[in-house]
DNA sequence: TGTACATCAGTGAACGCGCGTTCACTGATGTAC
DNA sequence: TGTACATCAGTGAACGCGCGTTCACTGATGTAC
């Protein structure tokens, strides 16, 4: 059957979101072109109309994931009362809904050492997606050149990802949300003190 | 053939070490068992006279890897001068080095979220690994009281294991140096002072 | 207005491949008598 | 000392399975005349 262009965007759009979920919960390996084909409801031969490649896909399901979990950050930060948009920042991204929620959260915690291993090609594309969603937070960094704001960003995000990625090992709720209530006392006193 | 308990036991030990070094290079899932055991010069359908399963496996060379890692780093401390073991854990950690060698290096940086993403009653055994491996680090930490030392280390090795995830990405290998640079800066400052 | 043809998202089957796991078998050595 | 048997690390083949990718085909719609 002949489909309309918005019937086509749909159905990319459906494959995208359901792959950057699943790639971030399961982890890309894990995450096969049939089961995230079926599960959008279409066959897994009709992926090459879309994409070019699974690492095609994983690129843009990472831009896909940088761009909405950027955009909530920057939202919430842009509502705070002045002076706490970065303290803002700190908490949601060290707070239980997000260490509970890999499918929907940063991609750094949930894919990092995967994207230090893709192909240099695919690896470039990744990091000038990082490189664009760094310039998203400037606004709220402290410092005075924006060299100084951009090193402070580099070593925040990384930083956090860390801790809520090995936060995520953890088996016991408590312990869990002490490490996270630790860690945001800690990463507001160095950053958004 | 009948094989010496010591033959049995150095084909286990290759074994570990190659899985140990494969997982970290190129992930656990990209890491077959046929190819590991090939790696070892041995066939698959042997590797079940030595681990139980995959998953298992995964365990002992996440210990076998956090034992030798820990080891090393400890080593260095202690023949660090006097009040600069600290600074040197965290220069070696955060070493164009170790960001070369994610195969010989920290299981966080290289497996973070895939540790996160195993079955309950394996995460568990990984944590016990980590609680073990944490321990070893206490006297190297500042601060009063015992959990004050191991707040700071649960907060320390992580962020630099996201730092250093991270740093992987990156293509450009003076990025790389400048990160690590400025890491070590910050983490020395914080921590070591 | 009516007919002929082009388009192309999606299907369904197939490709070769490696996966984790099982199992009957081999055969050199160790043990029992 | 010599013989019979047990052990068990390692082999090789097979199991069912899902992987990423390709491709001939379908058929409703759009376009050309």
């Amino acid at each position: 059957m002949r489909y309309s262009p918005e019937h086509k965007a749909q159905s990319h759009e459906k494959i995208l979101s359901m792959a950057a979920r699943s790639f971030r919960e399961r982890g890309a390996d894990a995450s096969g072109i049939g089961t995230v084909m079926t599960k959008v409801g279409l066959k897994k031969g009709g992926f090459y109309r879309h994409f070019k490649s699974k690492d095609d896909l994983f690129v843009e399901a990472v831009a896909r994931a940088l761009d909405e979990t950027g955009r909530g950050m920057v939202e919430v930060a842009k509502s705070a009362p002045e002076g706490e948009a970065l303290r803002t920042i700190i908490e949601r991204y060290l707070s239980m809904g997000h260490l509970n929620s890999p499918g929907t959260g940063c991609v750094r915690a949930a894919l990092g050492p995967e994207l230090a291993r893709k192909p240099i090609a695919v690896r470039r594309r990744i990091e000038a997606l990082l490189d664009e969603y760094r310039e998203r937070f400037l606004p709220f960094m402290p410092g005075q050149t924006r060299e100084e704001k951009q090193a402070k960003i580099r070593l925040l995000f990384p930083s956090m990802a860390g801790v809520l990625m090995m936060a995520r090992v953890s088996s016991d709720p408590e312990r869990r949300e002490q490490i996270l209530r630790e860690a945001r006392k800690f990463f507001i006193n160095c950053f958004a003190e």
